[in-house]
DNA sequence: AGAGTCTGCACAGACCTTAGACATACATGG
DNA sequence: CCATGTATGTCTAAGGTCTGTGCAGACTCT
């Protein structure tokens, strides 16, 4: 909690603003001390910053307001609903959430350009206002991260503002995989990259969809090569292991380690994962996984519900 | 135990305000001879310390008394709850309460080996449960994975467990990263590793504890090339850059690192962090910084106190 | 005796509060 | 083009709160 000298300093905004945006347009409602100073929390701050941003670029400070806590009105309905499915996706992105998903992402590359942090936050804080997490995740950060990969291929970013970004999301999926504690019922599900693959933003977001439908995850992340998907499989005993593959460099490793494990296990059920899942699938007895990750992680979920 | 003189000496805190905190917010109790004498133990010292410093940074002085005392308080419940085993019991909690950090190391790596997800947060909350988080950082978190990359290259631990006990770790000082949110007053330090380097563990408790000073810190990761890192001093208009070395191997892209940024922004500090610092440091004009975690953030810190 | 410590009180300056004034900018209607 | 109204950032005045510091008088220790 935070004074309004603090409250103002983490903001950027100056002490007599911050009442008036209170007073006029009630952007936020800090608590009070039985003395009467205001105490601003976390959320206050961020509203704050998010309002700020808006005006800078251009709008007015009552839209900015509105937009602000409109934002937090879909947030505690976000809270409060469990959207998995598409029909509720549909819902909360429709005419209601103005915000482009592209939008996002172009506020995203931006940011990761500037190596501006405070604006990659905010823009975080506004993708994971829009619904539920999963949602989230597959409308809006997965595409956010994979804008920032073709920004940096083109040559339009810069590998600081890729690795500043990257660790944000990173940061941003720990919280949540934290946040979604596991079962003690023993490990179920190994997810990890390939030999030789590096961008685990991807298996990540997955480890975290699968641990919110309370599946018990074993996150092993990236690089793990042939002997140590056998040797993992058969240590963790686990029931399934799932092998991002994004590039068609990854396949051939995805395929030799989906074959070794399978030949040391023959009862555990390996699948693939990413952009290149069903290319890589072919010919072995592998599951494809579908590449929207609700979908993919749904369909983990239903394997183990039917068996019981 | 000490008088209130030794205790203001060692705390750094005047006696007058020493009896005002304690008179006004409760933070410490200290014990009474018979005729009324404060005596004052090392605990109290530690809190009059950590409330100093808060209070240093910019926090309110009731503020950061319930922040100490809450984190007193945790700190007994913490120890407390954490028997979860009676294996993990007798491996790390000992008969004795005096725990050996390289017990704790060792129950880390045993974890690791053994791909058992809840054992890795079970240790990590046993380290947690130590102390501050500096000290944590210092005394048992980085010797832990210091242990998991020795016995990774004695061949006792296989890559798997290495990766799984890294992202327990990266997650957990991701969560503390983020809830030692940063001033927004613009970014101040760089904190990254060179081309080539991927260990980015170091470097990350390095950014939380620079954080935890009130310092605003722009985390770049792994694997930064010289250009970036040149390009990111130069947008970010960041004050210092800190490059993480930690092998030999590290020496020369961090050298030349330095080098450039330099070249391109005289103005601007840099300094090599990690075991081969000392090493990597030598005929250039860059600060090496103590191996010492702690040490390492305080000298930063007093750096900018300085200058104001 | 002299240095150290105790309690309680006082006080200055920094900080916060409300209510309102004020200036600039920008749009709208005459 | 001008006048009017609105929107918005900034500032002031009067008063309460928080917090570091110092003092007085009494007691304790060496």
């Amino acid at each position: 909690m935070y004074t309004i000298k603090q409250a103002a300093a983490r903001s950027g905004i100056g002490i007599s603003l911050l009442r008036a945006w209170e007073r006029r347009y009630g952007v936020v409602h800090p608590e009070r001390t039985t003395s009467g100073y205001r105490l601003y929390d976390e959320e206050a701050i961020a509203r704050l910053r998010a309002m700020r941003r808006l005006v800078e670029t251009g709008w007015g400070a009552s839209q900015a307001a509105t937009a602000v806590i409109n934002d937090a009105a879909e947030r505690v309905l976000a809270g409060a609903a469990h959207l998995t499915t598409e029909e509720q996706a549909d819902t909360f992105l429709g005419p209601a959430s103005a915000v482009d998903p592209s939008a996002l992402a172009g506020a995203f590359v931006l940011a990761a350009t500037r190596l501006d942090a405070a604006g990659l936050e905010d823009v975080l804080d506004a993708m994971f206002a829009r619904g539920s997490v999963d949602m989230v995740l597959d409308v809006h950060l997965l595409p956010a991260v994979r804008a920032l990969g073709d920004a940096w291929a083109a040559g339009r970013l810069d590998i600081a503002g890729e690795h500043l970004a990257s660790a944000a999301v990173i940061r941003r999926l720990s919280a949540l995989y934290n946040l979604a504690g596991a079962p003690g019922t023993g490990p179920r599900v190994l997810v990890g990259l390939p030999a030789g693959a590096r961008h685990e933003i991807g298996p990540l977001a997955f480890a975290v969809a699968l641990r919110r439908r309370g599946i018990d995850v074993l996150y092993l992340g990236a690089d793990v090569p042939v002997d140590s998907w056998v040797a993992a499989v058969d240590r963790s005993g686990a029931a399934v292991a799932v092998i991002g593959v994004h590039r068609a460099a990854d396949v051939a490793q995805a395929r030799e380690g989906a074959t070794a494990i399978k030949a040391a296990n023959p009862g555990v059920s390996v699948s693939f994962g990413g952009a290149a899942a069903a290319q890589a699938g072919v010919g072995l007895d592998v599951v494809g996984l579908p590449e929207r990750l609700i979908d993919a992680a749904t369909q983990i979920a239903r394997g183990f519900a039917q068996r019981g």
